[in-house]
DNA sequence: TTGAAAGCGATACCAC
DNA sequence: GTGGTATCGCTTTCAA
């Protein structure tokens, strides 16, 4: 059997003083002289206390948990590049401060609204981080008015939450000025979920860019992030009677699906038509050719959304954050036009 | 501002009862007569009363969570097809019967340790999920020492801890036969990361399902489970004076590394050397030649783990549990052994 | 500075 | 059956 926990009465009474004194002493709090509290530190290292979680959860209001509502199907899960790294930036900051992360798996929308409602009902977690954001993301209104502390990770720049963002405008820039500067005029893009805020931002940023190089955009076609995505829309816009000699695919996935599809059709890649794409997963170094992309950080947005989660649940405010671009990557699914192009 | 609370006191009044027996009422104790129970229903109802999650954990001694600690570097996990699955199994489980999961990451050893001991000292978990196994575990040892309930996934035979196992032997063997059949002889073995109790039971499985089939082991190459350890292995296999006609790697992911490699030195797969894999990712389907391999279903595994877990924590006991076994699936990179070999 | 006592919101035991 | 109450282990007022 278990010994019976220690608990800061113990504490209080093997040090001659309060349980007050003692809660105070332990937590920092001033009211308390250097000498006891000294004492009281010495005693409860002697006696091993651990403070019961569960009892300050009770009575500071307060659970020390945190919560992750993934929004997609496992299957897309296994394939994606973003979770892992971001869960364990969320870790490197929230753990030490005595937090811990509760993760949710939902695919219907229905579901992930009901998760929310339960984690707010039950007050199991102090804030939540939301991922994945759509246009108009009925889930913000939610965790208003469910008044549950929120960060957001790449949301729109009007966002009413506090949000950490990373911008991909750079990184879709320098891959936009290295296509021109490899000469090709006729750039196309593949797209992600379109109601994805940052499928959006990934298009916009592209259209921007091909305006800032002087260039008009080429044919757009709406994907999925998914490699079969990719491979549709190789077999589309390579089949046009005027195909690009570029194109941009709004996730890594698709651009290696789109690699396939055009060398299944006897079309070279970066020889007839260049591709580069977007996250920088570990695939992408190890397909032939290696592919060109915009290397993205989950772990630091992970580590940055951590720590802002704990402070807006801690002190009721914080100011949105941007981590360091995204940065083009350079490696051989891309290359100079083909001559007479 | 939150509106206070609604709490069983709220009930209790209104209804014109005392406190326990609400408790009683909400929870299905008997000491309710059916009549007041349904008016204590009918009120809680009213009031849109949700038991304070803290508070039971408190009185109740149970914190209505299990603990996932993934023994992993994020980078790792990127590639790693089981976790998705396997995490969204436990949540089908656990979410039902009012639990949620605590995931954490940890890729040193002695990180996961002290990730172990502060869920216990804390008593944040009521149990949790020990996966990637190694021989001779030391956290089991650990979690034995802090009396945390634990299931096993995937363990020995001989495990001290209850556990729920996917055969792979079935998988293997149905590989190994339809290698055999095939007509080779000679056929290989890419090991996994070699002191992970699964490495170990896929490699006895290729071998007892070698000696059933009466063949003789083909060489062994260590690997590490990655793409690039699968190609190294690929580069010294097929440089051996009398390479293997076949190959079955320990995970898929080396597998395509093998593929990769082989034909980059202009072996054909499967015309010169067939290869198989085992895990059944997506990728699998995608690259050419599509990969033949043994089909897991990590869902299915987190599903009963998350099952057993809960009844351990609430019954004190549970039978251990098998799923059903992994399966071949034949696709393109296995085929008959080129004549005159 | 220190200590006593009132929450926090349930569960569970024990009278009646 | 039903109602009162101690208990879980802290935090936080408020007197002293």
């Amino acid at each position: 059997m278990a010994a019976r926990r220690v608990t800061i009465i113990d504490v209080a009474r093997r040090a001659g003083v309060a349980v007050s004194s003692v809660s105070s002493a332990l937590n920092g709090r001033p009211g308390v002289s250097e000498s006891t509290r000294e004492r009281i530190v010495q005693v409860a290292n002697e006696l091993g206390f651990v403070p019961s979680l569960r009892a300050k959860s009770l009575s500071g209001r307060r659970a020390f948990t945190v919560g992750l509502v993934v929004h997609r199907d496992p299957d897309v899960l296994e394939l994606d590049p973003f979770f892992g790294g971001f869960i364990a930036g969320i870790e490197e900051a929230i753990d030490p401060r005595g937090y811990a992360l509760v993760l949710q798996v939902g695919a219907r929308g229905d579901e992930v609204h009901q998760r929310y409602r339960k984690l707010a009902a039950d007050r199991r977690v102090d804030g939540v981080f939301m991922v994945d954001l759509e246009v108009d993301d009925p889930l913000i209104a939610l965790v208003q008015e469910l008044q549950v502390p929120a960060v957001a990770v790449n949301s729109g720049d009007d966002s009413p939450l506090p949000a950490v963002r990373q911008d991909a405008n750079a990184g879709i820039r320098e891959t936009v000025q290295h296509l021109a500067a490899l000469g090709h005029r006729r750039v196309a893009y593949v797209g992600g979920r379109p109601h994805l805020l940052h499928s959006l931002q990934r298009e916009n940023a592209w259209r921007a860019a091909l305006a800032e190089s002087g260039l008009t955009p080429g044919p757009v076609v709406t994907g999925d992030f998914t490699y079969l995505g990719g491979a549709a829309a190789a077999a589309t816009l390579l089949a046009l009677p005027d195909p690009p000699t570029a194109v941009m695919c709004a996730n890594d996935l698709s651009a290696i699906g789109f690699i396939t599809q055009a060398e299944s059709m006897g079309i070279d890649v970066p020889g007839k038509v260049s591709v580069a794409g977007f996250d920088d997963i570990q695939f992408g170094t190890y397909v032939r050719p290696a592919l060109t992309t915009v290397r993205t950080t989950p772990r630091e947005l992970g580590r940055e959304s951590g720590r802002m989660l704990i402070d807006l649940i801690e002190t009721g405010e914080v100011d949105d954050v941007t981590v360091p671009d995204a940065r083009l990557v350079v490696r051989d699914s891309t290359a100079p036009v083909p001559p007479g192009r």
